[in-house]
DNA sequence: CTGATTGCAAATGCTTTGCACGCCA
DNA sequence: TGGCGTGCAAAGCATTTGCAATCAG
């Protein structure tokens, strides 16, 4: 469990002032919700999470609330390879971060590495194009697993009778 | 215009056989239809350019049949940042590149780059996962049309009438 | 007061699916 | 002949939107 960062309510309130927007008990339930947890969410179950405080915010709303936040550029639609949009609420604090999805138990890491800086240098050098933005998915096997024949993490997921990634 | 590549119709065939699935006429005007371009495309526009041949085959088969594609891995699914899902046929000739998208003209160009190897290298070690692939999407502004003030691309993106980037 | 915001339900848009018929092997 | 593949229309599903009521500033 994390406390918001108060910067997040700084930089939302400068986005709402400037668009003439106004402040609503239901959007700040749903923005706490959001950001008091560094988990990565799709929309319906930002909606179940935000049901269960009895706030009485309905499902629209927080798909409003969803668009008006990647607007503001607080919350960050990634691609994890999955049907439905995933949600990041982690780029206020690692900006430059991507992720890497376990292959065998579907956990999700995020990384930052210098690599990604020089992939970009080259690219403006090569292509005559300047990288404003990156999008990093990567898919790896966990090595633990193929050295010892187990993983916390496949372990862990089986217990919570997570859905594991599909094999190929 | 390009001709298919046989060995796309070699590996389906293989696919094919493997599943016990059959060889049908509607099948293969979708197959030639994606493998005889190298564009980018949407299952409505290869619906549409399925439609111009009469072939008769219809919208439920185009989709069965880019199922069936990506599941053989002739055809991957890639991320452009767009709403709809959208396929890249050029994985045979270029098993690992990834995306380059302009800010400015929507323009998608591929690459390759030796650092995308480094950076596996790199997650591999100090994270103890090894990649097994990887899905990049860089968005970048053009140099020309800062330096020269004007792009052949977002002039023909223009006359066109391509719907540009959303400008941020 | 003004108009932004909300909840609800209906609408939307892309994709999948059930079914009966047809066709490949 | 068996059962995979097809077209059609209906269903599914996540997300968006119109509307009337409500509420913030």
């Amino acid at each position: 469990m994390r406390y918001m960062d108060p910067a997040i309510q700084e930089r939302l309130n400068a986005h709402i002032k400037k668009k003439g927007l106004r402040n609503t008990p239901q959007r700040n339930v749903i923005v706490e919700e959001i950001f008091s947890k560094d988990e990565h969410f799709t929309a319906d179950e930002l909606w179940e999470r935000v049901r269960k405080t009895n706030s009485g915010a309905s499902r629209a709303t927080v798909y409003r609330t969803i668009s008006l936040l990647v607007e503001a550029r607080l919350l960050h639609e990634i691609d994890l390879g999955e049907e439905v949009k995933t949600y990041d609420p982690n780029f206020l604090d690692r900006p430059a971060h991507n992720h890497l999805i376990c292959v065998d138990c579907g956990k999700v890491l995020e990384f930052e590495d210098t690599h990604v800086e020089l992939l970009n240098d080259c690219l403006s050098k090569r292509m005559g194009y300047t990288p404003v933005a990156q999008a990093i998915r990567i898919e790896a096997s966990c090595d633990q697993l193929r050295i010892k024949k187990s993983c916390p993490n496949l372990i862990k997921a089986r217990v919570e009778g997570k859905r594991l990634p599909r094999q190929r």
